[in-house]
DNA sequence: GTCTATAAGGTGATAGAC
DNA sequence: GTCTATCACCTTATAGAC
């Protein structure tokens, strides 16, 4: 799946992942086409050789980011998705939003947007949860998992790094991976105590950051 | 607690409460002084009597915005926090975000924010964070919750009305009340059987929309 | 396709009249 | 305290040269 080194991307590729982390980072509605081309080396006259409008260019990112996203979570063990789970809730991913997943940085913006861009959320989305579904058994126990991880990176952006991100984290971390193991239809395990550690030491497995840089 | 009816907001108060209230639905990077102060029936110019700063503006708005939600938890029954946390997850709430929580809203323009207005947020939060403690017996049970109904706003709120959004508020509201009904140190309940329904008919206690305007 | 230049309008912030 | 007028700058989008 990985393109060889000779690919050289397009423009408009090149385009959309420039943007898109920029737009991360810094908001898509507070940055102007200008620093979004500029990011990309091109200038702003020559945008609109590819987008019809600004609010076209988000619905493009929103597809592509969201794509990416899921393809993380696209996993075939409960040992790497715990792992997936654990770099998504990682102070590398709330650190660094330029790589990391769009849930958190653009959906207030989707919220903003007209309705092809949230069409284009909704699909996204759904297709996430979807796969998420899979492994964790239900939507109804998918969904959760998905606005626990969103809001944590959310909130733990907002914050100061210090101990309140770190329990946040850590405790969110926790009670995700302990829905996840809930066998079906039964309840979810151990929310108080864990200090420092992980969910438990039954999957020691390193942690990558959430972003594939 | 309420205001005598004959009580006049000062000015500075009808500023707070008519430009957080935009600056929730429009986004507070995004929408300018002139408009923010248009709200309160006030011209641009005379904003700098008010505040040193558009930051300053919006670390005032954090401020009382956090105190606001903070009041709508602070609740002497579990019956009530059950309600209240159904009123957080409405419909309503999802579509008035003017009258809302300031988090799903606010959120991500303060991790963009300056430390000062990240600081009032982090005591604003942790504040919100304890009070919730205090019933779900432990910060560590608080954080998981609160990230849940965060996230879970953010995102209906991009999503367009209709069944996912459903499902998601739906599926979040069962997942929060049962890990708060957990009696400690043990595990959260029936994630899977809940369709159309209620958490349980255990508290059968009417839904208010989140606002208390 | 990409550039520069330009359109019309919005931005945060300040000065001075009242 | 509030107003109007103004500052320099940034916004989305378009036109025309290359």
């Amino acid at each position: 799946m990985r393109y060889p080194a000779s690919h050289k991307t397009t423009t408009r590729e090149r385009i959309l992942d420039e943007a898109g982390q920029l737009a991360k980072e810094r908001g898509f509605a507070t940055t102007g086409v200008d620093a979004l081309m500029a990011a990309a080396g091109l200038t702003a006259g020559a945008f609109y050789a590819h987008f019809a409008s600004k609010s076209e260019l988000l619905s493009a990112l929103v597809e592509r980011e969201l794509k990416r996203s899921q393809r993380m979570f696209a996993v075939d063990s409960d040992a790497a998705l715990e792992a997936a789970i654990g770099a998504y809730l990682s102070p590398q991913h709330v650190e660094r939003p330029r790589k990391g997943c769009p849930l958190p940085t653009l959906s207030s913006e989707v919220a903003r947007a007209d309705d092809t861009v949230r069409s284009t959320y909704a699909r996204g989305l759904a297709e996430v949860v979807q796969q998420l579904a899979q492994r964790a058994g239900s939507e109804e126990k998918a969904w959760p998992m998905v606005a626990q991880a969103v809001g944590a990176v959310t909130l733990a952006r907002a914050l100061p790094a210090g101990r309140a991100r770190k329990t946040l984290l850590d405790s969110v971390r926790d009670q995700v991976i302990a829905a996840l193991r809930q066998p079906e239809g039964e309840t979810a395990p151990p929310t108080s105590p864990s200090r420092p550690g992980r969910a438990s030491p039954r999957k020691p497995s390193r942690l990558r950051s959430h972003p594939n840089s």
